[in-house]
DNA sequence: CTCAAAGGTTGATGGAGTCAATTGTTTATG
DNA sequence: CATAAACAATTGACTCCATCAACCTTTGAG
């Protein structure tokens, strides 16, 4: 094939390599073709995912939280939640992003044991910002033919509804 | 899983103004959108990328190397270069590997300078069964209807094929 | 031969992550 | 009602990841 596709083509597409699934087997076998290659291109974009956030002085889980923190206030504990990680680590997490001034710790009023987190003015700012930067496509989305660029859209937008 | 789909909406797919056409501007409206779905379902698939690593004992810094170590013997700064880090990081990342009888330091002889990494028996039956567990599709893909399975595959290989 | 450049290591420092233990606040239960 | 259990957040100890600056050895060019 190609020059990359040495790092995932040996173990990578094999079919129905165990009895895990109850499904059919050829449904298995295009899905994990279809997986490999995607985690492939998406590997070597997500590369550069730590230089992106630095552009805007943040860590990668910086950049995470960011994200998550857009719309509503969210508890502590839910944060802890969406990262999937303990809830000690939020603590650091949210004390450096408040040193800078980007996050609120404001307490809750019916529960007085949660902390919410609410976006500063200026976290709002950069989260915009780091947004419309993290959205600009790839280049291996853009060098495709419209017609493919429609049909991914479309099938990611299903994916999404099943979810 | 859930509480996730409202934090990509507002930001995201604006179609940049212009009206889409079959011209460039349009072009880059409609990668957008593809972009930001695809990125969306991928940045809640990578969450569990640790808890998949840990199944092996391993950090998701030490699968990625693992990942990277499969076929050719690699020089540190090599490694260095693949995992865009210093090169005094790998020393450690190495040093943690060749403590658990993974991987193997080997001087090279054309280059008294240069030390090669060649996965041990060990590290290699751990790569392979890493491997293995990597490539499993996720439910995201699994539970699309196999006609967008197979229109996933075949884009994505025209993508890597034009890379 | 001399000296600069390259490959790797070391030491200092800081962020990210875990676990165990603690404090303060609900909530459930006897 | 009183007390125990559950929960939210924090702290402290510890490990890994990551960077930078300084260093040593080897290489290669002049």
């Amino acid at each position: 094939m190609n020059g990359y596709s040495d790092s995932h083509s040996e173990q990578a597409v094999r079919p129905s390599g165990g009895p895990s699934g109850g499904t059919e087997a050829g449904e298995v076998g295009v899905a994990q073709q279809a997986w490999t290659l995607l985690f492939s291109l998406l590997h070597t974009h997500m590369r550069n995912f730590p230089a992106l956030a630095a552009e805007f002085e943040l860590s990668p889980v910086q950049a995470h939280v960011l994200r998550q923190l857009g719309e509503e206030a969210l508890a502590m504990s839910t944060l802890a939640n969406y990262l999937s990680c303990d809830a000690s680590n939020v603590t650091g997490l949210v004390d450096r992003l408040e040193a800078r001034g980007l996050v609120e710790r404001r307490s809750s009023e019916q529960d007085r044991r949660v902390k919410m987190l609410v976006l500063t003015e200026a976290g709002a700012a950069l989260r915009g910002r780091l947004m419309a930067r993290m959205f600009e496509p790839p280049e291996f989305v853009t060098a495709m033919p419209e017609e493919d660029q429609v049909a991914l859209r479309d099938i990611m937008r299903r994916a999404l509804k099943t979810q």
